[in-house]
DNA sequence: GCACGATAGTTTCATTTGAAATCAAATCAA
DNA sequence: TTGATTTGATTTCAAATGAAACTATCGTGC
């Protein structure tokens, strides 16, 4: 019935369309899951999960591993500290850097949220064969980077991306 | 030197973080291509995007195809309808609903983007092999359906996902 | 018919967002 | 030094967001 247009994209096979959906569904999906259980955003849960990993870091490390802006950066740390999950410290050597760590709280809830999301993870897998797994997250590696080659490339007119 | 925690979560093999990072890189460098050149914002995008492949839909329709929520169509619809590239008539058969069309002018501009999104994805796509399209493809849509799947029973204390 | 609840779409409004301005400290240049 | 520039982090503020309320219409039972 519906008269589409003869050269229409076709959607369901576009990558940029699919990538967002996907992400967007899982991202909701397992979210859910430690948002009403702790009362922990998207964005404080990839500090806590960036600090868990890394240890000690920088507001501005903080951004750039969690992919998150400053302004998201700083509200986010903002409410783990008065939630006493993380403390911060000026840094000795650099007064406008600011060190980042769990408290011994914020390792404990940490670990809790880290449990959780990795039992999340394995039921979602499951859907996938292992070499489907495999084959997932080195194209997504390969994507990410290429994306970010595209864009930089994309404002400076001298730049090329190779063929 | 970090001192990361011993059981720390690996976050560059966690799927539901390099999903949302590759997709928001993926996003926003689709969107600066048509955004700047069009002043199409990713909704509007999305929409007109539907409505290329499917012809006439109503903004219910339009929401669900797209994953937009309710005010982000009509919002985008208001700016679409503005600038002449979509039109609106209510339907005969259910007066609540509006049937939304693409304009000659909107169907021009949709297949503009179009064209161009596609050479972007062809230049995107280049970073990976056939079979890791194919596999990418497939895999996306199972982890669609599962964690859909996965947030439904998890709402509902009866329903249980199968093992 | 007329009340009832359900549904499509819009609007409201408190919250969130993020680009740009700001502040503070470090680094560079003269 | 001292002034100019850059850099890390925060704050501001106008715009975007989305849950919930609302409006209009539909279908159903009485």
């Amino acid at each position: 019935m519906s008269s589409a247009l003869s050269s229409a994209l076709a959607l369901d096979k576009f990558v940029p369309y699919r990538l967002a959906v996907t992400a967007g569904a899982v991202s909701r999906g397992l979210s859910a899951v430690y948002e009403d259980r702790f009362g922990i955003s998207i964005a404080e849960w990839r500090i806590l999960a960036n600090l868990g990993r890394f240890g000690v870091l920088t507001a501005g490390a903080l951004a750039e591993h969690s992919t998150l802006d400053k302004p998201k950066v700083t509200r986010a740390l903002q409410r783990l500290k008065s939630r006493r999950l993380v403390s911060r410290k000026t840094c000795r050597a650099d007064r406008r850097e600011v060190a980042i760590t769990l408290t011994i709280e914020g390792e404990r809830v940490y670990r809790e949220i880290a449990t959780l999301a990795q039992s999340w993870e394995t039921q979602l897998l499951a859907a996938l064969t292992v070499t489907e797994r495999g084959v997932l997250l080195r194209a997504l590696g390969k994507l990410d980077a290429r994306a970010l080659r595209m864009s930089e490339t994309q404002d400076n007119p001298v730049a090329r991306v190779a063929p």
